[in-house]
DNA sequence: TGCTTTTGGTGACATGGTCACCAAACTGTC
DNA sequence: GACAGTTTGGTGACCATGTCACCAAAAGCA
């Protein structure tokens, strides 16, 4: 039995060994493509899962159609929303999107709960999970209150760039990432490029001036 | 011993006696007058908190000063977040006020970790507690994004009302409560004086036409 | 090629946040 | 009561952002 994806979670590499072969038996690795849901309101989800390649966003949908991101999860992290699932809260309206392919530890619920209830590591891997999740929840509520669009826009594009310094994404990507509108992404953008900090073109933002962005996000005391 | 307050908490209700027990015996009833700190962020936490009476406020404070609400745990619920706060993340800086005289249970570490290896029923209710929370940030964030300003403060209005249908409160603590400037609050209020919903004094707003409130919130499709 | 869809641009306007002030209402002190 | 200081609320100007109504360019497709 290959218990060796334990070690990808930071919070679980002091498992002692019966703990560890009791996870790798009682769960489970899936995969699941780009773009399925992996949770949803009313949708009971069994499982717990882990991420070991991939990401998920997951986001808010309100009664108008529109959509706000709340947080991405990343490989190494647990999608602890899932969990709030299974307890199916009847006003909650947040769903899960696998962003790439995903491969994720899929743990069902009997697993978990014995889990939870013979290791302590486990149990405080769990809390901090949830712990992570509200606290980042809290940075984003400051962040929309308090912060700037075009810091905020400056910062994600850093943070979305990958290494050739390119984001591909539509400004009504960008617009939902934000919680915006996508007509304020074009404006702000268009700010961006004639200060000569990014070039556009269908669907892509280059960053050819990272230091202007840079230097934006940090004289705002950014959060993320 | 006296269990008799553990049926206050719907979640806890079916615990068993001996579990029963081992909480009361482990946990102690507190006092705190309205004002104090229940926890704040750097400060080690070690108790979880059951709220038997009063009204804790968490919120965010910003780098710039200002203040943002994030909820209210009132009389029955678990104030989770303390949870958080023993785990102490680095970024993270939301503290808990009592608004009220606030009587409630504190859990300790240990008592708190040997339930959750014991008994799959307080495992749940502390799950359910945390899902519950982030649940309400989710309500919260729609909030902020789409309701509009009258709504929102409408709304609120209703909710702080007491029995005489007067809400005890300046334009600043209204403005805190709901993220935005005394200015905005002040506004809205003689917009909604004006339609003859509300009159003010100094401190205070007498709902004399929760109707019109009532009408404004429900066609607007209404959170909280 | 022409048609449709997706993406991005723009002006006009409404809402809300910020700033600078002022005025009125309370508080405490003499 | 008179006075000064503090708290609370009111207001106009201005800027940032969200909304609406369009249009145009680019990409996809029959």
């Amino acid at each position: 039995m290959n218990t060796s994806w334990i070690d990808k979670f930071k919070g679980l590499s002091r498992l002692p060994d019966d703990i560890r072969t009791a996870l790798v038996a009682g769960s489970q690795i899936v995969t699941v493509p780009a773009g399925t849901q992996v949770f949803a309101p009313g949708q009971t989800a069994d499982n717990l899962l882990l991420l070991l390649d991939g990401t998920v966003r997951v986001q808010q949908k309100s009664d108008t159609g529109r959509e706000v991101f709340l947080y991405r999860v990343h490989a190494g992290e647990s999608c602890v929303l899932t969990t709030a699932c299974m307890l199916a809260f009847e006003d909650y309206s947040a769903d899960g999107i696998a962003e790439t392919d995903v491969t994720a530890v899929a743990i069902p619920r009997k697993t978990f709960d014995d889990l939870a209830a013979k290791s302590p590591i486990f149990r405080e891997f769990i809390f901090t999970a949830y712990s992570r999740r509200i606290t980042d929840l809290f940075t984003l509520i400051d962040d929309i209150v308090f912060q700037r669009m075009d810091v905020r826009l400056a910062s994600r594009l850093l943070e979305l760039a990958n290494a050739d310094n390119v984001v591909r994404a539509t400004h009504a990507f960008l617009g939902t990432e934000l919680g915006t509108a996508r007509e304020v992404i074009s404006r702000t953008l268009s700010e961006f490029q004639r200060r000569g900090w990014i070039e556009q073109s269908r669907g892509e933002v280059r960053l050819t001036g990272r230091e202007g962005l840079e230097r934006m996000v940090k004289s705002a005391g950014a959060e993320v």
